[in-house]
DNA sequence: CCCCAGGGTAGGG
DNA sequence: CCCTACCATGGG
C-alpha cells in the first residue's frame, strides 16, 4: 500500500523499497528513457511529460507533481492498481524467484504508450539496453516534440511517418531503421491500429503484432507486456533463455501463467546486473 | 582484434 | 518443422 503528501511544488509517495524501488523499476530494460543524475535523481519523459524523481528513505519524491497529475497519470504508469505483494507471496515457492525478489523486489512492469513500446523494442533487438538508450534519445531529439530545451517528447506516428529514410540514417541504429519506417508507415495507412490490439485476445494481438517486419516472438512479447499490459506475456531474450537453461532445464512453472511476465521482469533483471547470481 | 547485445529474416534442407 | 548465414553498430 502506499500514501501521497504534498509537499510544495512537490510530492512524496511513502512506498517502501520492496514495492517500488526507483532505480531497479526505471533501469531494467523497460523504458530506455530515464537516466540517472548525478545528484541521485532520475530524470526522464514519459506519457509526453517530463519526469523526475528521487528515492527518499520513506519513498519516492515527484518534483512538480499534483495528487492530481499523479492519480490521473503516474500511478498507472508504475502499476499500483496491480497487487505485486500476492505475486511475490506465490514467489516463495519458487528458490529462484525468491532470491530474485530479494535481490530486487521493487521492480514493476511500467504501463508504458504502446507506439512508444513497439518502436522502442524494434530497435533493441540484438542490441545492448546502452546503445538502445543512445538511438532512442537521438530519434526524440531528431523528430519528438521539444518539452525542454533538454527533453523531446517520444515523437508521434504522424512525426515519425514524415520523415524520410535517410533521416533514420543518422541514429545509429544499423539495419533497423527500414523496419521503423516500415512500421510506422503501416500505422500511417490505418493498417496497423494500436487502439485495436489493446482489444484484441492476447494470441490474436501477438499475431498482428508480429505482421510488422522486425517483429518476431520476442520484442512481440515485449510490446505485450510493457505497452499493453498483459503480464502473461513472456518475452525470452538471451538473458531469460540464460536464466531458463540455468534454473529451470525442466521449463518454467505453469502456475505463474497469468502473470509470468512479471516474474520474467524479476528473472531478467537478476541475471543479467547480480553479480552473485549462481 | 574478439565477442556480445532484451533477435529476426530469408533461404535451404 | 529445423538449421544457418547474415544483418549494422558500439560497448566491453
Amino acid at each position: 500500500m502506499y500514501s501521497l503528501i504534498s509537499q510544495g511544488n512537490n510530492l512524496l509517495l511513502k512506498i517502501s523499497l520492496d514495492a517500488l524501488d526507483a532505480s531497479a523499476a526505471l533501469d531494467c530494460g523497460q523504458s530506455f528513457r530515464f537516466r540517472l543524475e548525478e545528484d541521485g535523481s532520475f530524470f526522464g519523459v514519459a506519457l509526453g511529460r517530463i519526469l523526475r524523481l528521487r528515492q527518499v528513505p520513506d519513498g519516492i519524491l515527484f518534483y512538480d507533481m499534483s495528487e492530481e497529475e499523479f492519480h490521473s497519470s503516474w500511478a498507472d504508469y508504475f502499476d499500483l492498481k496491480t497487487d505485486y505483494e500476492a505475486l511475490k507471496e506465490a514467489y516463495r515457492a519458487d528458490e529462484v524467484l525468491q532470491r530474485a525478489v530479494a535481490y530486487a523486489g521493487g521492480i514493476r512492469v511500467l504501463c508504458q504508450e504502446p507506439f512508444e513500446t513497439l518502436i522502442s523494442f524494434l530497435i533493441s533487438q540484438n542490441n545492448n539496453i546502452p546503445r538502445i538508450k543512445n538511438s532512442v534519445e537521438q530519434l526524440c531529439r531528431r523528430l519528438g516534440t521539444p518539452l525542454s530545451e533538454e527533453y523531446y517528447a517520444f515523437p508521434t506516428p504522424e512525426q515519425m511517418a514524415s520523415a524520410s529514410l535517410d533521416t533514420y540514417a543518422g541514429l545509429g541504429l544499423g539495419y533497423r531503421d527500414s523496419y521503423l519506417v516500415d512500421c510506422v508507415q503501416r500505422i500511417a495507412d490505418g493498417r496497423l491500429r494500436m487502439d485495436e490490439i489493446s482489444r484484441m485476445e492476447l494470441e490474436k494481438a501477438r499475431e498482428t503484432l508480429r505482421t510488422v517486419k522486425g517483429v518476431g516472438p520476442k520484442v512481440a512479447e515485449c510490446v505485450l507486456l510493457f505497452g499493453f499490459h498483459r503480464l502473461e506475456a513472456f518475452p525470452v531474450d538471451t538473458w531469460v533463455k540464460k536464466a531458463l537453461s540455468r534454473y529451470y532445464p525442466q521449463g518454467f512453472p505453469e502456475q505463474y501463467g497469468a502473470s509470468a511476465g512479471v516474474a520474467q521482469q524479476f528473472l531478467f533483471h537478476y541475471i543479467r546486473t547480480c553479480k552473485d547470481a549462481v
